[in-house]
DNA sequence: CTTTGATATTTAATACTGTTGAGTATATCA
DNA sequence: TGATATACTCAACAGTATTAAATATCAAAG
């Protein structure tokens, strides 16, 4: 029992169900969204998983070499499970491994041309289905959405490391 | 090559791009909520898995025994897929099986009232993180919030029954 | 009433990912 | 040098996704 039993009364009472419903909402549309993708990466062009392409989209921002376990904390994978991540992307060309120089204890990834080649092209075929998800907004109303989404996606983040801090430390 | 190269030309060159910071958005808070979600569930007190819960939410929305057929379709699941996921579900007797009286080939599946306790407990657990991520937000963006996620919603529902309806026909 | 074909679900085999705990290699510090 | 910490991998196990095949039941035709 870590929590608040008593919500602050700071006039919240009418919206507090439309609190649940937004946690409905998010939690439907990512199960939605994980599901679609999913089924996309598995057609015979892609045939990449889910964690795959995260992982290999991080590294595509990142844009040079990264450490595993500066890669499985951005990706908010376990060491154990990046590493089997990183073998089949390594098959599949997708990716390199190279050992530091310095301190050879650390493995270091990067991803290939043929990486950043697949990522457009699932990008590409992403667009499609996203322009008609979106398609019922209005410019404006894709524009608020926008800066929501980063409103909630940073508060989101704020809860992982606060949730990490927890339990890791 | 499957695609349009040439999108269409109407207005929709300044907006190209928010529209795939949306798609990176969505995709990220999926991952995120997925995660968060996840390591939530697999606590001792509910021991259970993202497919399991989901799953179980929805036979606490429908409220009466559901099909299993439905409920694969409905939590875009495969038969084979649901399968296990049910057995599991009943054997922490969150849900029974019974056989359709009639048509004793369909198997039904109801919650019980642990599974209808468990899923308050866990919305409980739920909410402190939804608040802290949502806490930035004023009460005005969070009702746009949601409706602009209603619309996403239902937008996506149609991408995922073109898609369906593509592959399966 | 039984054969045939469709429908509903389960099973089996395989791949991937998640967890945990142990193992290996390398670095660092005393 | 030896002890300890760090970075990663490996091994064992559970859960889920996919596919194809198996089982059970129904419904309709002869």
């Amino acid at each position: 029992m870590p929590s608040a039993r008593q919500e602050p009364q700071t006039a919240r009472t009418a919206e507090h169900s439309t609190l649940e419903e937004i946690e409905r909402a998010i939690m439907q549309i990512s199960w939605l969204a994980q599901r679609q993708f999913m089924q996309l990466l598995d057609e015979e062009r892609f045939r990449i998983t889910l964690p795959q392409f995260y992982t290999l989209i991080h590294l595509h921002q990142v844009g040079e070499e990264c450490k595993m376990s500066d890669l499985a904390d951005a990706t908010h994978q376990s060491a154990a499970s990046l590493t089997g991540v990183v073998d089949r992307l390594a098959e599949k060309q997708l990716v390199e491994r190279t050992r530091h120089e310095r301190d050879r204890r650390q493995v270091m990834v990067v991803i290939t041309t043929r990486g950043i080649e697949l990522i457009s092209e699932v990008r590409q075929a992403r667009r499609e289905q996203m322009q008609m998800a979106l398609g019922q907004l209005s410019e404006q109303e894709i524009d608020t959405f926008m800066q929501i989404l980063d409103q909630v996606l940073s508060g989101m983040v704020r809860v992982t490391e606060r949730g990490e801090g927890g339990r890791l430390a």
